[in-house]
DNA sequence: CGGGAAGTTGATATAACTCAAGGTAGGTGG
DNA sequence: CCACCTACCTTGAGTTATATCAACTTCCCG
């Protein structure tokens, strides 16, 4: 059992004690309830996360307070390397998770944390036709399909993330996000089992639609 | 003088030879015409590039053709690395274009290529933010402002890519992106003294309407 | 000076936003 | 165990920013 000084969050709840699975490295886990921050923008960097269960958002502010979820975070995937000192982004707990923190330097940085991060890049850029160029549905299925492909599952997915997150990820609304999960829904794209669910009827379908 | 044969370029205009500057390392400059390929998407990677004068636009297409332009990359820049065998995006010169190009794998990359990296990863989330969250104005002012602190001047920008690649950069339209320009300028930000230049009036002005 | 490509401006159409109301699901306490 | 409460989500109606379509202008190059 880890105590409770070294759960990391700024809301009341207290995320829960270790899993039962083997540890992969020497690093101990860290925990955070959901909502809770990882990091903030402007903060000091130097730390690689990777996530044991559990998910996170990154994202970054206007002014005024609009909001753009730059990527979303899965259980096995590397997150917070950065060429500079200070942190670029903010990156929040969106459910219980628990993460594996180690230092990283671009010196000691190995291929593979180096081929993560290369593969972020071209995620964002990726992402970026799909905000860019691409409306309202096209975006929702786009969004759907890489959730599927990431969790190598056709069948369904669990969305650890709430509509409104979904919506800063997409550059829309959440009434756009939930008008375009509805059309998916209507035109027999998917299923919405339950609020975190989305089952696929006609995956393929949904794939010819961003492309 | 190099020979014609060294020239790759799929238009018909001939890149002129090399500037006279010293160079830095021991590879090849290759020339590339205005609008000549540098590489396609699915073609196999391995080769990074310098740019040693010109501009190159790195984008990627949807099946109906509607075009991101992911990124620009200005003299001095490094693009081209990537974790996977094949190229996700395609990569144009803008204006004749003069590149080192040397052999790069994930094991043998310097800290400094995997800085600039990380850097065009920064940059490309952040331009996400511009794309999904800004409105014309802003996303115009927002091009501006990178332009030049890219160029590390903030009196003027000379701008080697026409309109309509700014629009594809910005996600919007070429008469959207002509419409923000003007409006720049009849608000006293901006003049525009040639198509392919920009001076800045109110330099501090235009940074802040894009924060 | 002429021609063509690139850019600008205007008028109209439309997708997404905004504001507002209503619904649903999950958690809590009686 | 059920009912209520609240946060989250969905749907509807009207508005607006940007796209679209079209005409005109400017710049560059021969």
């Amino acid at each position: 059992m880890y105590a409770a000084a070294l759960i990391k969050t700024d809301n009341p709840f207290h995320a829960p004690s270790a899993p039962g699975r083997a540890r992969h490295e020497m690093s101990a886990l860290s925990f955070f309830g959901a909502e809770a921050e990882v990091y903030a923008q402007g903060e000091e960097s130097g730390s690689l996360y990777q996530i044991e269960y559990g998910a996170v958002r990154i994202y970054r502010l206007l002014a005024d307070g609009r909001r753009q979820v730059v990527a979303f975070q899965l259980p096995g995937e590397t997150f917070g390397f950065e060429a500079d000192c200070c942190r670029s982004f903010f990156a929040e707990a969106m459910v219980n998770t628990a993460l594996r923190i180690q230092e990283c330097t671009l010196q000691n940085a190995s291929p593979a944390v180096v081929a993560e991060a290369l593969r972020s890049m071209i995620r964002a850029q990726e992402h970026l036709l799909v905000v860019g160029r691409q409306n309202a549905m096209e975006r929702m299925a786009a969004f759907l399909v890489e959730m599927a492909d990431r969790q190598e599952d056709t069948d369904q997915v669990e969305l650890p993330m709430t509509r409104l997150d979904i919506a800063d990820y997409l550059g829309m609304t959440i009434e756009t996000a939930s008008r375009s999960l509805s059309a998916l829904k209507q035109q027999g794209f998917i299923r919405v089992p339950t609020l975190r669910s989305v089952e696929f009827v006609r995956f393929e379908g949904l794939r010819r639609l961003c492309r």
